[in-house]
DNA sequence: AGTGCGACCCGAACGC
DNA sequence: TGCGTTCGGGTCGCAC
């Protein structure tokens, strides 16, 4: 499932193949990816633009155009690939992106659940999806004092609030059971009960496996690889997530799985109080 | 405003 | 073995 790390792995890959690259065509094979415009000004605004650059924001993938921006969120099992045009269609790619060089940069999604935005240059901090982002783990910005202020009045356990777009953004759901972890947190804590001392490790933990995950090319789960089809390392470097059952690597305790907000979660009872 | 939950999807895993 | 059912994951929209 692309988190940050994951989404940051296809960015670098892909400014190595399509960077200035000009759009000469574009099929939308199922329209609901395209979430704004409506998929005919979709299409008349992205042919002939070029590729000047890309970049990240959260999870979203930013493909600077000469007058728009192309922005894609990958959600679960979302993918680029490379093909020659006329090649066929993989039963699940979606989208495709013709070049004048008649390479097609393709995007494929198993669950069809990834959105694309094309939006224009100057707007897309002021308009959605990207205008309600919160901060990225290495924003000086990112310290106690703006967490206290997020999690005063929050009721809900921290393991949902750390998911939460809006506060700090690109933590998924195997990352957010990591960083809790690390940071001797019970999931189920009620965020406003947070000292400043465990939101300090909530900071710190995020920028540590955050990173620590880019520079192994983020997680494999289940089909997720990057454009380029390395698998990411970051897996065996898995301390709770998906390990029911299995010990605890520093006390040996067993692991459980409990559910909060909807969602799995797997924390040590014994480490994380 | 904050919170909870179904909907969106479909392959894998599970239960019988 | 084969069938039907459940689950999961990020985000949005709706109900309360």
């Amino acid at each position: 499932m692309p988190e940050l790390p994951e989404v940051e792995t296809v960015k670098n890959a892909l400014k190595k193949r399509v960077l200035n690259l000009k759009i000469k065509d574009i099929n939308i094979i199922y329209k609901n990816i395209i979430e704004f415009p409506d998929v005919e000004t979709f299409k008349k605004n992205i042919i002939n633009q070029v590729i000047l650059d890309i970049s990240r924001k959260g999870k979203w993938l930013i493909f600077e155009l000469n007058d728009y921006c192309l922005l894609s969120h990958l959600r679960m099992e979302g993918k680029y690939n490379i093909k020659k045009i006329n090649d066929e269609y993989d039963k699940h790619e979606h989208v495709e992106i013709i070049f004048d060089n008649n390479v097609s940069l393709r995007y494929k999604d198993t669950r069809k659940f990834g959105r694309m935005y094309l939006i224009k240059k100057e707007e897309i901090y002021n308009t959605k999806p990207l205008n309600e982002l919160g901060l990225e783990p290495w924003d000086e910005n990112l310290n106690v004092k703006f967490l206290k202020q997020k999690y005063k009045n929050k009721k809900l356990p921290i393991k949902t609030v750390i998911l939460d777009q809006s506060i700090i953004t690109g933590i998924g759901n195997i990352y957010a059971d990591e960083i809790l972890f690390l940071s001797n947190i019970n999931p189920l804590k009620q965020t406003s009960k947070l000292t400043n001392k465990e939101m300090q490790k909530i900071i710190d933990n995020t920028k540590i496996t955050l990173q620590k995950a880019i520079e192994l090319g983020g997680t494999t789960i289940r089909s997720y690889t990057s454009e380029e089809g390395v698998h990411g390392r970051f897996q065996n470097e898995l301390l709770v997530h998906n390990k029911e059952n299995e010990l605890c690597p520093v006390c040996n305790n067993k692991i459980i799985k409990i559910k909060v907000g909807g969602r799995g979660t797997y924390y040590c009872p014994k480490c994380q109080k």
